[in-house]
DNA sequence: GCCAAAGTTGACGCAGGCGTCATCTTTCGC
DNA sequence: GCGAAAGATGACGCCTGCGTCAACTTTGGC
């Protein structure tokens, strides 16, 4: 059906491997937002595609890799978008609120996506104990500390600032997406106050 | 064996009954704080407490009537415990510090219970999809409202500022746990300043 | 001590998931 | 076009979970 996805130097039987794989992982997305990756089978998930069972073991060895190659796409995109926006940042205001920008922006223009990680946070941070969720707050935690290198934020516990970051940016986020109208300047100027005085607090 | 439980006017039908059910709820707890409610069978939980499959069905009709009962009971356990916390906060320095030292004093008494809301809480939310998870993100609104009447709190978005409150509590909570000592009275000094200072920025 | 009521037990039938593999279909090189 | 290779298909055997229920064990009243 149609020229799909590509024009690319495609063979037809290239293109079908590519469309498939990605039907898998696109329904798998909606499988695991829906009901959750614990309860989710590798049957509901190719069940919704209309590809064989068999299929799906041509893609992917189990449920878990499937997991794992989502979410690394998820994270991969999203640390890479908030961490352009903080690129220019001078001052402690913008560094705060440009991050927080660019990640709710990211929420509102896929909110799938948001809804399969805070259904799966557990399951995310057990998969894989260290990193946590969200985009990440292991390179948030880097990023304030280059910004403390610089000077631009008063030298604290990063790891905790860090977290509370992270923490209040993902439940701000759920409110903003739970009301009528998405206000994302809303939210990021509530977040930006927050912990810019709090930061400034924090120094003393 | 031995006399488990109490010395009350229990005769031995009420005693047993008694021992069950809590056998099974803790069972249950250690399950799906383990490998979390929707991979969990109702198998994996009883088989953990020795007893036989019929039997938990005359305790509990089903696997989510177990989740709500232990969520409930920790759910209000820990609504109480800061609420009461909460009480005589006359300033909002103590009303941010009292309310986070008393959960954060929770948590560090029963990091199971911690463990099985965190590992759940998508699950949860989406259970009593309006409430949220933690000690109750519209509880702690109230008392933010109530707060604000009584002058102690500059009047602002209170849904905000719980829902920053419960998710910057809740990381800085899993930060503190994941270190070698936990040092209760420095996540509490930290959610403070940081809450202090923000709010008062956010009357601006 | 005895017996009725309460409660426990685990085997049972059904449902559905898992991963495999022999078979069929499609593609691509020539 | 044709044949070989790539890949899709779905039935199959195995396993595990579900909720039930007839049979057994324990308790408590007398």
């Amino acid at each position: 059906m149609s020229d799909a996805i590509a024009d690319l130097p495609a063979g037809k039987r290239e293109a079908t491997k590519a469309a498939n794989r990605a039907a898998i992982v696109e329904a798998a997305r909606a499988v695991f937002a829906d009901i959750g990756y614990g309860a989710a089978s590798v049957r509901d998930v190719i069940r919704r595609t209309g590809l064989a069972t068999g299929t799906f073991y041509n893609y992917f060895p189990d449920k878990e890799s499937l997991l794992r190659e989502i979410f690394e796409g998820i994270a991969d995109e999203a640390r890479a978008r908030v961490q352009a926006a903080r690129q220019g940042a001078t001052t402690i205001e913008s560094f705060v609120a440009d991050g927080y920008r660019a990640y709710y922006a990211f929420l509102i223009e896929d909110p799938e996506t948001f809804q399969l990680l805070r259904r799966n946070a557990g399951t995310i941070r057990v998969l894989y104990d260290q990193p946590a969720l969200g985009s990440g707050t292991a390179e948030l935690q880097a990023d304030l500390d280059t910004a403390v290198a610089a000077g631009l934020l008063p030298a604290h516990d990063t790891e905790l600032m860090a977290a509370a970051m992270v923490g209040a940016g993902i439940e701000v986020g759920v409110q903003m997406l739970d009301r009528e109208e998405y206000d994302v300047e809303a939210a990021v100027q509530f977040v930006t106050a927050l912990f810019v005085a709090g930061f400034q607090r924090l120094a003393t």
